[in-house]
DNA sequence: AAACGGATCAACCGCGTACTG
DNA sequence: CCAGTACGCGGTTGATCCGTT
């Protein structure tokens, strides 16, 4: 025989935690310490299996959470780190102490994934959207000896091929095309300039293509 | 003030691996 | 070595919050 079962699933408790149940567990675990999750409930007097125990004392009652918005240092590091690991996210936490990998895990899918977007970058291969088919074309169409530079090349013929039929902006891919364009046709008029992002998606959804094809225009 | 929709995040689910007898 | 289970992980869900209409 094998170990025994992890818990008896009739009668206990599921759903968000109460004030009493994580001064239970809290108490317990501080004066006991961990050794077999299966038993942690039944000996702190508590109504849950070992896995959600578990999962509540890792993810929100360990003394060493740090807790708080990500720093901007912290999401550049989730980014790199990424891009080397891809979605283990108990591996990327263990490089951020305190802070956990479903935390991290939220935190990517709520907010990294969309600025990676607004900057024209697919979450997944951290590469640019739709690099490789818009690239191609670029390189044959410009052969008509226009002088741009390789990356506003890049940028504006993707505003040609993926312009929306209704001119209206409909997506954050849409987003992330302009804000591209018009950032180097910005930077081509003052190199100083840096790209800000902004706040909110109402700020700018409704909003025309030609809009930010106007050079003119500051963002945000 | 109410209804609605999007964002957030805690918690659950299911699977693969490690472990035990 | 095998069967059966605990553990840990990543994906997903759903309750709640908050801003907008």
């Amino acid at each position: 025989m094998g170990r025994q079962p992890c818990c008896e699933k009739n009668g206990l408790r599921r759903g968000p935690w109460t004030l009493d149940e994580d001064h239970k567990l809290m108490t317990f675990i501080l004066n006991n310490g961990i050794q077999c999750w299966r038993i942690v409930p039944k000996l702190a007097g508590l109504m849950r299996c070992g896995k959600s125990c578990r999962l509540r004392w890792i993810n929100y009652l360990r003394p060493d959470l740090k807790r708080g918005a990500f720093t901007e240092a912290e999401e550049d590091m989730i980014i790199q780190l990424h891009a080397r690991l891809g979605n283990r996210w108990s591996k990327i936490a263990a490089q951020f102490p305190g802070r956990t990998d479903n935390e991290i895990k939220n935190h990517w899918n709520t907010r990294i994934k969309k600025k990676m977007k607004f900057m024209g970058l697919d979450p997944r291969t951290h590469h640019p959207i739709g690099q490789h088919h818009n690239l191609d074309q670029t390189i044959k169409r410009n052969h008509n000896g226009e002088s741009t530079s390789s990356h506003n090349m890049f940028s504006n013929q993707m505003i040609k091929e993926e312009k929306p039929e209704n001119d209206q902006i409909s997506s954050i891919e849409d987003i992330g095309l302009m804000m591209m364009s018009h950032n180097h046709q910005l930077e081509s008029l003052n190199p100083s300039f840096e790209l800000e992002f902004p706040q909110n998606w109402n700020d700018i959804s409704g909003l025309q293509w030609d809009v930010f094809n106007d050079p003119g225009l500051g963002f945000h």
